[in-house]
DNA sequence: AAATAGTACGACCGGTCGTGCAATTTTGAT
DNA sequence: ATCAAAATTGCACGACCGGTCGTACTATTT
């Protein structure tokens, strides 16, 4: 919509804009969606309160415009670093690492960006909610995919139930994600580093699968 | 405080108080804590700002005292129906049975309350973080308890890291929770009671101990 | 019957919220 | 250097926020 044609020319409004769009989503994860307060990010950035506004028109497209924000981070620093090699077994694995890793160095000052916002939205129906449950349905189809190649690999069984192990993978990674800021316990990332771990040898034909290229 | 001591008489404010403090409970768990405005109780119980804000002093109060309400809930649904008989496997098997029924029931009107208070306030350090954070610990020492003592009864290996086992089960709950209420999926309580199942029974010394008797 | 404590009320405070709009400055292509 | 478009500001608005205050009615205690 506003990006800047296929011109590779940057405009300064697009530049503002992302500052304001990054800026949001680091707050949100704190704060909520809707404790974002237009006001609070204007000052925040030094710029004015209708120079913020100017860009969304609505305080619902500046929240939608968020998440997206949050989406190019987590692909950038969950998916990309994780997809290098075949699909299979062990970019499921590396990509449940990157996840770990985007949660504990606090990529998002709040913890996962996606985990408190969608139990934010969750109960109120709309276009935020919708937003979000898409970002997460994305996220599963990813690692739903590579589940399935591992099976077409003959890395997984054939008899493996994708979808079941695929909610298990994240029922690990995000309830690590919210024990750890909860509580400030680092050592959530370890229990769901282990569970993983062993639930992988047993969707996996061979062992020796998920002993391969260290993360790096 | 201003509970009415031991006398057995229930004062008229108790129960004002009371439908407060439930109907917060409500709504928070929808709105979250902080999305809970004064006025929007008041109108909806028909009754003053000033008359709701009286017995708190404070909206951080209130929010304390909602939480309290919502345990008394919690307990009631989900901890006290499981504890007939003896710690051991079987409690701890009934406790996640009736955690799924209280979640997929909704006896909160937006799923757990815990679920979306906790992910609300974690990152925000203060009194009412670290109610929530007991409340959490204290689900989870009980749980770690029904673990120990099937431990100690011989229904579970002796060599099972109780830790590690309700870090997943609660991975599991939490996120068929939270995958329910988003995506209006209730085939998430299902994988959850799967998920749960398979691991109690790599716990189990003898497989028969899970299939005790019925939920009733 | 008088005194007291509990309960709820309506009016109001300063402040912040999201939003609208006209005016102004900045920018970038010519 | 010019000038239209883009970017940003200033200012005002109505709504609602948490919170305070003085008051009034009603039980209970004395």
């Amino acid at each position: 919509m506003s990006t800047s044609a296929t011109d590779g020319r940057v405009r300064k409004g697009d530049r503002t804009r992302q500052a304001i769009v990054h800026r949001a989503a680091d707050i949100a994860s704190m704060e909520g969606l809707e404790g974002l307060s237009i006001g609070r990010l204007a000052s925040d950035l030094e710029i004015s309160k209708s120079g913020v506004f100017a860009h969304f028109g609505s305080k619902e497209e500046l929240q939608l415009a968020a998440i997206g924000a949050a989406i190019e981070v987590y692909v950038d620093h969950v998916v990309t670093p994780a997809m290098e090699g075949p699909a299979g077994l062990i970019r499921l694995w590396r990509l449940t690492e990157r996840w770990i890793a985007y949660s504990r160095e606090r990529v998002f000052p709040g913890g996962c960006f996606f985990f408190n916002t969608a139990a934010e939205f969750d109960a109120r129906p709309g276009r935020v909610r919708d937003a979000l449950a898409g970002a997460w349905s994305g996220w599963r189809a990813l690692l739903i995919a590579e589940a399935e190649a591992a099976k077409t690999r003959g890395e997984a069984h054939r008899d493996l139930d994708v979808a079941q192990l695929v909610f298990e993978i994240i029922a690990f990674l995000e309830t690590a994600n919210g024990i750890s800021v909860l509580h400030d316990d680092e050592s959530a990332y370890t229990r769901a580093g282990t569970a993983i771990h062993a639930r992988l040898l047993t969707a996996a034909t061979d062992p020796e699968t998920l002993r391969a290229p260290p993360t790096r």
